[in-house]
DNA sequence: GAGTGGTCTAGACCACTAT
DNA sequence: TAGTGGTCTAGACCACTCC
């Protein structure tokens, strides 16, 4: 462990949050007794805290103290179908830095193999837990600095072959179709924003106040079949997502900006 | 100034940033030079750069220094035209937060009124810099929880009368169209993920290290006018975006994974 | 050797609230 | 009054790079 110590008691959280011994709502430990309880200084234990709460696991209140947020609350935005989002960046990221003229690169950090898939991702391709999967795990730079972390899985039925088969730098998913016949057709995001990991941070070389971007998405083919799982963690700081779009008639959905504003006019936290 | 110590370095160097005085690429001053200058403890002039940091003005790295960042730089993701996000989200903030069980509750900053636009803003709407804007500025809450800070900005011939007269709980955009025949049809949007502004945490009442979504968005009428520009900061806890979408044909785009991935396979870093 | 950011310590005072 | 998080101090040692 060469972490340190407060990502050390974070890590101890952490895992309790995730494996449910700290379910939501629950009041944690204060930065004193956690200081105490490892060792450490208060403002070391008080550091852990942040970490975790930059995650969004857990949620500081002054006086009140701190609780494990609830992830499943978070609001959904926009449940509607968009045109591209990710995909297409992430399908474009060689000739989308070589357009802003940076050398892109990609590291991979595990060997591309079969592995049997956890609950999660097993749910997300329709697959019964522990069956093979294809993982893919790797890092993309541009002029040497790390952008985005990409976990990738791929039914194993269906790519196991890549495993022996150069395809060369043919998509994989053009692949698909010539070798089975199945079109990539149909992607479904989820993006949230929050602070990295540890581990992220160490990755994309980071540090503890940078937020990142971390996506989540499933690709189906025309037969609706789920082809491929991804989570993807972008820096914050070196993306700027920018779309547009057209309006549907608001005479007929004619909620915008309806909300009933005018209810209450106060005057704004006096700053100074 | 009641901001703090931490605060107070991170405002002067941020004013520097902002106003040019220290240029993208500029290394700024050590944690300890800070510490000096402004007769703090290190920790503190470290904290104030933590800030920074967080918002993305500024780059750290150890050893050689901390940098100016260049904002213009990020990465542009996704220059497509989606169908909708978070324009269609705006519309159904009640909507969206009764369908969840939440009260939304709306509270104005300052009272609407009419200012001078600034040269970023004019350039947004165009409209001469000085041009008279209506300007709204609000908080929205959901279960007296600070979820979204909205300032947004209309051109004051069109808007103007809205001052006297009370459209009741009817859309701004809808009212445009009754009363001076114009469509709002399309939007652009721009998405960056960052900490928050000491403004921005006092407001939304989140802490140094929670993450927050940036809009800024620009609508435009059928008769291809801006009638709108926003800024929207939303707690990035409290969000998941979730869309969908359909791809296009890979045979001929083409470029989706044929990023030359073979290229290296190494160990991760070591992490225990 | 000097200077950088990264981490940590062992205190301190504050505003606030629940008891 | 006791306990919470928020802020701050004045040190410390580390790994690392540049000179």
């Amino acid at each position: 462990m060469e972490l340190g110590k407060a990502e050390e008691i974070a890590e101890a959280l952490r895992t309790q949050i995730i494996q449910g011994e700290l379910y939501a709502g629950t009041k944690i430990a204060s930065e004193r007794d956690l200081s105490k309880e490892f060792g450490a200084s208060r403002m070391t234990a008080r550091r852990a805290i942040q970490i975790l709460e930059g995650e969004g696991l857990v949620t500081r209140y002054p006086v009140r103290g701190t609780f494990v947020a609830n992830i499943r609350e978070r609001s959904v935005i926009n449940q509607g179908r968009v045109a591209a989002m990710e995909l297409r960046s992430t399908g474009s990221f060689l000739e989308q830095m070589e357009r802003l003229g940076r050398k892109p690169r990609v590291q991979f950090l595990e060997q591309p193999g079969l592995v049997a898939v956890d609950v999660d991702i097993a749910r997300q391709l329709q697959l019964q837990p522990g069956t093979l999967v294809l993982k893919r795990y790797r890092l993309q730079f541009a002029n040497n600095t790390p952008y985005r972390l990409i976990e990738s899985y791929y039914p194993a039925d269906l790519f196991e072959e890549l495993l022996t088969t150069d395809i060369g730098s043919r998509s994989l998913f053009a692949w698909l179709q010539e070798r089975h016949g199945l079109r990539v057709v149909h992607a479904q995001e989820e993006l949230i924003a929050r602070l990295a990991t540890a581990r992220e941070r160490q990755l994309l070389r980071i540090s503890l106040n940078a937020p990142v971007v971390a996506f989540n998405r499933t690709v189906w083919t025309d037969t609706n079949r789920p082809v491929e799982w991804a989570h993807i963690i972008e820096v914050a700081s070196l993306y700027r997502f920018t779309y547009e779009y057209d309006i549907p008639d608001w005479n007929q959905e004619s909620q915008l900006e309806k909300e009933a504003e005018r209810e209450q006019v106060t005057q704004p936290v006096d700053t100074e």
